[in-house]
Formats: structure tokens, sequence, C-alpha cells
DNA sequence: AACATTATGTACCGTTCAGTATATTATACT
DNA sequence: AGTATAATATACTGAACGGTACATAATGTT
């Protein structure tokens, strides 16, 4: 009946969080987004909407994907405590290894739009606590398994954990000595003991 | 021999500084520059250079009070704890006082800037470095006196703290439930146990 | 094969941006 | 008082912005 779109929307909206992810939104120009997006503007407008639109689109497909990727690696080793440090130091890992330093789309949104616009204040603020009821599900799983001792409060200490996460991500966008990062970790993983 | 400023200047750039402050460099325009310096654009260039300049300016006079601000607060109480208690409660009574949420402007720099501008990396990061520098001097002063046990390493303390602060400062962006950054600076302030 | 429908490509819209040329005004020194 | 100097105010520049009108191309159905 119609002519089919050409390009494959999911790619598409991939590209779009890339490059948003790297220059945030107001950095990222509509010029940006169809030469990263392999398509024109008429095409983005009739896919995704406006500029906002089509970045709310990518930050959900983010907070998705990041979310799933946390729940993973907090379940690489039987022990909690070992699949925190994993958790943590391979996030140090990763960002000294990467070139640029895009750090955490969610908390790159969460300065630049949260204080401003109600609407990403709400969906950071949201993605953030869901990280801490992944922390506090794993600590509880810790706690239950005899690993970590009976009196540990699991809420606390992932709310905790969760600030501990993004004081790291938000440090290591200045590009510290590693040592710095790496010291942090240590002692925020004794909270853990 | 010559026509005086009719502007103070310091007091433009105080101005600069709050709403850069609040709004980032990007979405600042020189229109709201002018509005707040209550100047004229000439005047801003031919004073204080152009945007970045202006911007980086504005930064280092946040900078500079920052840090006589945090040294201030830290030299509250003769106890070090208590002083530690005294600085992250305030933080966090202020940000939920106050009604617009511009957190820390170096953070704000850190994540806008830093990524893609060396000198904002350097800029940011070194005031990182120095707060970080007076928590171990205040650390080490409690372990002095006796407050703190001897054991403790007080520079990847300090290091821990800063990235409290900032995972802190950074949560609040996104206007959490209090209790939220209240239990999380409990928490954080038993590594001084 | 003709048509209705939607995607695409191009070229454009008005607006806003950072930055500046120019003319005027106000001062300090001679 | 007159002049040199620099700070203002106004108005403008070209460029880039987000967004869209319009013509063309490609499909599925009749």
């Amino acid at each position: 009946m119609v002519r089919p779109r050409e390009f494959d929307e999911e790619k598409a909206l991939d590209a779009a969080m890339q490059i948003f992810w790297k220059k945030g939104f107001d950095a990222t120009s509509l010029t940006d987004l169809t030469t990263a997006m392999g398509i024109q503007r008429p095409s983005i407008y009739s896919a995704f909407g406006d500029k906002k639109e089509l970045f709310e689109a990518a930050l959900r497909k983010y907070t998705r994907f990041h979310a799933s990727y946390v729940r993973a690696k907090l379940q690489t080793s039987p022990s909690v405590k070992e699949s925190f440090r994993a958790f943590f130091e391979g996030m140090v890992s990763e960002q000294y290894e990467v070139g640029c330093n895009r750090g955490c789309f969610c908390l790159n949104t969460m300065v630049e739009l949260a204080p401003h616009d109600e609407k990403f204040e709400i969906l950071t603020r949201e993605h953030q606590m869901y990280l801490a009821a992944i922390f506090q599900e794993t600590i509880e799983r810790g706690i239950r398994s005899g690993e970590l001792e009976e009196g540990k409060n699991a809420k606390t200490l992932a709310q905790t954990l969760v600030v501990s996460l993004i004081g790291l991500t938000v440090m290591m966008k200045s590009r510290p000595e590693r040592s710095f990062v790496d010291n942090s970790v240590a002692v925020i993983l004794t909270l853990l003991e």
C-alpha cells in the first residue's frame, strides 16, 4: 500500500544515542544527527518527532541497555563481593581504555537537562533508583547466602554504592590519575566487608 | 587620560558566574550575559575577551570561592568527624532548600566541557585534586589529635570522600527523595569511624 | 497498469547565535 | 578649553540553528 522505510529504525536510533551520549543535547546539531544516522531530516522528524523526542528515545534505549548490563555484571560471580569488585573495576578499566570520554549518558543528561526539564529529571532519577534496586537485591542475596553479615542495611548500602558509582563516573570525565579512582574503588568496596 | 569603566568588573564577573553556573556554557547566550551583567556586548569583549574566556574567568572565580568555602566548613568544629558531618549535611540541606538546582559549577563544567576541551579537563581536575588535598589534611589532623585511628589511610580516604561528594552533588540534580542522600551521607561518614 | 500513500531528497524558512564596525560619549591630561 | 583616549550604545554581520514545504520516487492494492 505504501512505500516502506529504507532505513533500520533501531540502527538509526542507536546512532543517535551514540552521538547524543558523546556530545549532549545542545551541542548535537541536526546535521550531526543526519550524518550519524545516515538519513535525511524529514525522515528523522517522521520517524522520531523533534530533536527532544529523539533524544528521549535515545536515552530510554540507553537506560534499558545500561540496566541490563549492570544486572548481568552483578551476576558474574556467585560471590556478591566479587561481583561488585568486577563491576566497579571493570567500569574504571573501560573508561581508561576508551579514547573518548563520554561517561554515562544518563548522568550527562542529569547534569545538562534535569535541572531545567522535569521530564528528564524524572527519567534520570528513576534510572538511578532502578540501579539502587538492583544493587540492593544483590546485597540481599549476599546476606541470604551468608557472605555478608546479617546486620548490613542493604538499602542504605545500595544507595551509597550508587552515589559512589556516580562520583567515580563523573570524576573520570576529568581524567585524573588512575590511582585516584583505583584507591576510591578499593575504599568503597570495604563498605561490603 | 581616559574614560573609566562605568561598571564594577568583579560584580559583572559574579553575575556571569551565576548564569553560567545555572545554565552552563552552551545554553547561556550573550544576550543572557549582557542582561545579567548589566553591560553591553562590546564591554564584555573589551573587559573579558570572548565567551569562553569569560566562562573561564567565571569558573576560576568559582573554584577559588568554593575551595575557601570548603576549607572554612571543615574547621567549624575541633572534631574532624563533626566537621565532615557538618560539611556533608550542610551541602544536602542547602541543595534541598534552594529552589533552583544548579549543583556545582565545577562539576557541571566537568561534564559539559572537560571531555572536549583540555583546558577545562585540567582546570576541573585540579580543583578536585585540591579538594582532595584539603580533605586529606583534615583527616591527618584528626589522626594527629587521636580522634581518628592511626591506621587510617588519609589519602585514599580523602579521595573517596571527594568521589562521594561528587556523587551526592550530581545525584541531587535529579531531586531524589531526601532520605536517599541522607542515608548515603550517613554511610559515607562511617568511613571515618 | 493506474492509483493512493508514504518515504525520501532538496532547498528553503525565520530565528538566534557569537562577534564586530561605527558613531557617540565621557574622562584625564596638557 | 581643547585634545587624546578609551568606554559605551546601536546596529549590524555571516553563519548555524531547528524545523518544514514541496517535489520526486517507490511501494502495495485494485
